[in-house]
DNA sequence: TTGAGGGTTAATGTATACATGTATACACTT
DNA sequence: AAGTGTATACATGTATACATTAACCCTCAA
């Protein structure tokens, strides 16, 4: 049990919704829990706080992210900056190969759709695209912002309902990928984030006010 | 000695060109310096990985980041992106009375250039403009990027044989911001972005190959 | 000479014990 | 009765000691 796999059983639970935002994440517990001290564990916090999953402040502990809905907005304006951006370069490298590639993976990825999966199949869909930018650290930092919304999509489990939608949309932006269309692809991928957002606001703002 | 200070005081040096890229970073040498156990040591080292300034590698220490230059390219362009962004929702909210302290920042910038503050000055600068988007994670994200910049900036040191030049921009971004030409001001502070990266990039293949 | 193997050394990783800080409850003052 | 102060309990922070890993060097054989 290293500090990185206490991280990401911890991540995994995180962006499931089993630990909802905002709960506290006591350093004793967690060190029963995983069979080790509480050093492993602190190394695991500091690993999660670096990927902003975790607030920890000093003599006080560590718990779960906490967003507002102005800081859920913020953050999803960041990944359509970043992925629209992404989404155009990839679009310049993109071969007929690549293509294949992509719709193999939106088909299967479809069969997650609604399930517990359903976060894992979307963003391979969006992967197999973006890495072809050849961008490490946007595709990270992507990643890292991606991230915290699930955790707040998992906790609200909202998402099943506009199945339909999403997998349209995924299926636009691939047909608008085949006929060379960049712009509009990009415009699709920016629709599609937006969407997303709104429809998180609206249950967040719902539920909790 | 707590770990966030220990922190500070490593990015400050690391910021300044003290530890040059790609240092070790012992955590014995540094307990014993800061006269502290190795514990918080290892905090204050995982603090500055989430910042993506250290590299931990389990079992093999610490080390200060070393970036190629095709990452430095891409970290320039993500600063691009997401400065560009921040600047035109500044511009969009910005009243006369922003324009005159962003004005009166420039100009005391500008007694720093060239000497060991400058880059304190230059994102004062920068900064006092970004503000006003009200962005607080965009903002993080941009002095992230930006830190990690300024580590290679200060290594290579040849900032100031064109130091006219980037005071001349960001004379021209405030002179176009003054005229409501947001869309001048944005391709101003691009231009400006971008002849930094060439600059450090021409200097970082010219010195390391 | 070169390459593989093992042993030594020095670093990091972890556990335990102790120190410090924070929160809660209760008594006390106003 | 409300607020403040204090004591106690509990969580986090740190130091020391030990375990473990990795790097280095030396030996030996091809």
């Amino acid at each position: 049990m290293t500090p990185e796999m206490i991280a990401s059983e911890l991540r995994g639970e995180l962006m499931a919704g089993v630990l909802r935002p905002g709960t506290d994440l006591s350093q004793v517990e967690l060190a029963e829990r995983f069979g080790v001290s509480r050093i492993p564990i602190r190394d695991a916090l500091r690993i999660l706080a670096g990927e902003g999953l975790v607030d920890i402040v000093a003599n006080r502990g560590a718990k779960t992210i906490s967003l507002t809905p102005k800081e859920v907005r913020e953050i999803y304006d960041l990944r359509i900056l970043l992925e629209c951006d992404c989404l155009q370069r990839a679009a310049a490298a993109m071969t007929p190969a690549n293509l294949e590639e992509i719709d193999r993976v939106r088909l299967k990825s479809n069969l997650d759709a609604g399930g517990p999966d359903w976060a894992d199949g979307d963003w391979a869909f969006h992967r197999v695209i973006y890495t072809l930018a050849g961008r490490r650290r946007q595709l990270a930092m992507i990643e890292a912002l991606r991230r915290t919304c699930v955790l707040f999509v998992s906790a609200y489990g909202t998402m099943p309902s506009k199945k339909p939608r999403w997998l349209g949309e995924h299926d636009a932006i691939v047909k608008h990928l085949r006929r060379g269309e960049t712009e509009q692809a990009v415009l699709a991928l920016q629709v599609h984030l937006d969407g997303a957002a709104t429809h998180l606001l609206t249950h967040m703002k719902a539920s909790t006010g």
